[in-house]
DNA sequence: GGACTTGAGTGGTTTAGACCATTGCGATTA
DNA sequence: TAATCGCAATGGTCTAAACCACTCAAGTCC
């Protein structure tokens, strides 16, 4: 991971641009690094600072990048440690819990909590309902070996599912919907984008405020085209990679520009 | 963009966190942002130090979350803007042209530089080639409207497309490879993740270093099923937003679990 | 009019230092 | 033995201050 480009720096050709101390202190950094195995400590950042003369502040900018990119993990009292690199998941319609399973970790899901609200109008356009219907709001918290990995919102129209707010638990969610309602999914639009951690989100993932996120939004429908819900999950940047496999268009539309 | 998972704020039952200042006054900032036209500008850095009471470092930390973000453009030397939102890129074998297009903006692409090389066992093994095979590394620059995008990174075996050095330029690669090879392209892999800009890229997009990148890779086949090209592309976290349409899988998969 | 210089104002980097919050462990105590 | 306390080390936050690099417009010069 990290690709540099090598060679050509950057031709601007007037100034130099001068490489601040922090970017360099990050590459050196970055260097002592492929020798620590994961999870082997890393020194102080004091101790950093002093070694290569530079105040804390720099070492703590360097670190910070080192960190967002999840190859550092920093746990605040004990230490600086080797990141251990990033789990994938795939880009489809499968579920969360057969994704992680595929890749030999253990995934829990617990609901932290199920309210009942009513839909703005853009949640209302989203799931097709009226603005001021009643929509159900189920946030889960994701972990794959006992650790934080995602917190799902997902917004569900109560009319088209009565009573949804007593069958769902830390269990499926499609299963109820499949069980109780004869719903099966169709299709769904996702978006993909980066994000920071807000403290409630850091809070419960782990994290810490500011952190570099991926926040995924899928809005899916059944098999008859109507909206069934919408979600917004937020993964953590520093663990995640998201996976498509994706097949061609019509092919005459290809070669024509690229 | 941004929700704030409203009313419990974060039950950490004994102590209480103690809010950063850099985070509040993010909060506020944020708030102020909301009356201010997209393009419209903030006062200085340290107008706001003084304005809010904390220092000119805790301001730059908010500043600098917000322009993560894409909520904020800063210009060295001029001043600090409010942000204009992201583009999104449909996540499938579309190309960026098209896409561009669709979204009404005028798309260019202009090549950076094409440069032949060896393989490592890693690069070789993607496209099916020999360690130590020529291969032909084209980088780009793509834009909108001219504003520079992403930077995308290509890697194809020459040994398959002989001479493909002297047909590459600004234009279609995919056209390149239909008209005087033939091929024409089956599926593909991408991964998407997140990374930090490094200098040289951050002066080819008019970045900063350091800044929120959304990083995708993607492996493309041929419709035969052979390996064709390796693209690392590198796009503006604060501009960018990926797009993809799901398809379900049988529907008896889902049931089971989600 | 056009080109150049200058300077004020902006964001960018770095420092040194202070203090806080959390962790983990060794010493102490019940 | 088991629980508790205290302390040292670590990362986290914040400050005040200095200097750098870039931008832009006003002023100057040709």
């Amino acid at each position: 991971m990290g690709e540099n480009l090598p060679g050509d720096a950057v031709e601007n050709g007037k100034k130099s641009p001068r490489t601040p101390k922090h970017w360099e202190l990050k590459e050196r950094l970055a260097e002592l690094l492929r020798v620590v195995s994961p999870g082997g400590s890393l020194p102080g950042e004091r101790a950093l600072a002093s070694e290569f003369g530079v105040s804390r502040t720099t070492v703590r900018k360097a670190l910070a990048e080192l960190t967002a990119e999840g190859r550092l993990t920093r746990v605040h009292g004990s230490g600086t440690f080797a990141g251990e690199g990033k789990l994938t998941q795939r880009l489809q319609l499968s579920s969360y819990t057969e994704d992680m399973r595929s890749h030999g970790r253990r995934p829990t899901s617990s609901l932290l909590d199920a309210r009942i609200g009513a839909a703005d109008p853009e949640l209302a356009a989203l799931l097709g309902i009226r603005s001021g219907d009643d929509v159900l709001r189920l946030r889960r918290l994701r972990r794959a070996d006992g650790e934080p990995m995602a917190i799902e919102t997902s917004r569900l129209p109560l009319a088209r599912f009565p009573g949804l707010d007593r069958y769902v638990g830390d269990g499926s969610l499609y299963g109820v919907l499949y069980q109780h309602y004869g719903v099966e999914l169709g299709h769904a639009e996702e978006t993909i984008e980066t994000a920071l951690a807000t403290p409630a989100e850091a809070a419960l993932l782990g994290n810490e405020a500011g952190a570099l996120m991926l926040l995924l939004s899928r809005h899916s429908f059944d098999t008859e085209g109507r909206p069934v819900e919408w979600v917004r999950s937020v993964y953590r940047g520093d663990r995640y990679k998201f996976v498509a496999t994706l097949v061609s268009p019509r092919p005459s539309e290809q070669s024509r520009r690229a």
